[in-house]
DNA sequence: CCGGAAATGGGTGGCAGTGCCCATTGCCGC
DNA sequence: GCGGCAATGGGCACTGCCACCCATTTCCGG
């Protein structure tokens, strides 16, 4: 055997990291070499240590999983990327496909099921949890029924802003003086969110943020 | 040495009760001795396994951890108990303590300090993170400065059903049918819990769920 | 160069949430 | 028994959110 896979592993629990390290480390092919608390921070070691595979928690301040993901599939094009996660949810499954991950692990049921969708990441096999599996036929059913256009929606970062700050519970009037535009500009950006996100009201707007890790609840 | 002190894990998240009990079980005074998923089968594993220390997650489904901890302070008297949670916030380190807690740890500072914390626990002895002692300073001058009445305010069991489906994000009309009752004590109720835990509106008190678990993000 | 998307801003109307006032019933503990 | 608290319900008024309509400016890519 050659040597050992070599991993990043992003994730803002300094417990959860401890655990998973102490996971991947028991195996003699994979070695984990950097540990980073945020997005950022992960593509700061990245550049320096070059890892074979990354496990990106979407959950973390600063940058979130999905962005560091976007941003590492840029500067390392070699580089296979697992997105570790505590949501089983559609929407940043595709997200987590678009953004150039190659595996979607849920906290829930994975710990055996981590070591395997490493292996798989590094023989260019993608990992998918059953019920990922099944989300990926949905879409592939529902894209055939529209006529095959991709839906690759992506929230633009004006949108984001606003997200952020009316999942922090901010008003419209609070987030229009934040930003210096009008109140009717924030409630066109909030309609587009609702509209982009199949969301209904900023109550949702709030769920989603937190499980994007746009924001602490 | 006497034998190890035996430890019940209750998190939701797989990988981090393999995580927890890697850290645990390479201690030679502690050992893990059950894992439950939620917190009724926190209890239930209690009940036959009779653990000397019960470490909770507060996120979990179907009873949270607090209110696993205030069940198994009745059940077991002798039990001493650590919450581990996402959380560095007041309102749950002080609920913790009320609900029979010896111990308080942050999953993002601890790992070593786990260790520490479960020592600490079984010498009768609290463990503080330092954010912790702060707050509990702050109290207990808040405490002497308005005359030494204990807040204890506790929510009560209609009002964290109707907390649950505000947080689901259903209207009061909504609600009002769901629990049969009119949608005035619906929103009095809504009004009740917002003053009692200091909140302004149902986004913060869905952000307040989340954190307690009661509902997922 | 032209079409589309992003960002900006306006008006109108309806409904929900929230605050503040009022009340009754029933239960528990001192 | 009586005081307090939980749970129930109502009225009124204000504010904010959201849906639907309208528009202009800027910039990027084919």
């Amino acid at each position: 055997m050659s040597t050992p896979v070599r991993i990043l592993l992003a994730d803002d629990h300094a417990l959860v990291r401890r655990g998973v390290r102490l996971i991947l480390d028991s195996e003699p092919d994979l070695t984990v070499v950097a540990e980073a608390g945020d997005g950022a921070e992960a593509i700061a070691l990245a550049r320096t240590e070059r890892p074979d595979l990354a496990i990106l928690d979407i959950a973390m301040p600063r940058l979130t999983g999905l962005q560091a993901a976007r941003e590492l599939s840029r500067l390392l094009p070699g580089i296979r990327i697992l997105i570790l996660t505590m949501y089983d949810n559609e929407q940043f499954f595709f997200e987590a496909l678009r953004a150039g991950a190659s595996g979607y692990v849920l906290k829930s049921v994975a710990d055996r099921d981590l070591v395997e969708a490493c292996r798989a990441a590094m023989r260019d096999e993608p990992f998918l949890y059953p019920g990922a599996v099944t989300a990926l036929i949905r879409d592939y059913l529902d894209r055939a029924a529209r006529g095959g256009e991709l839906p690759a929606r992506v929230v633009t970062e004006r949108e984001e802003e606003v997200l952020k700050l009316v999942a922090e519970g901010h008003s419209s009037k609070e987030i229009a003086g934040l930003l210096f535009i009008s109140v009717k500009t924030v409630e066109r950006h909030r309609a587009n969110l609702l509209q982009k996100l199949g969301l209904r009201d900023r109550l949702e707007l709030t769920r989603y943020a937190i499980r994007a890790g746009l924001i602490e609840p």
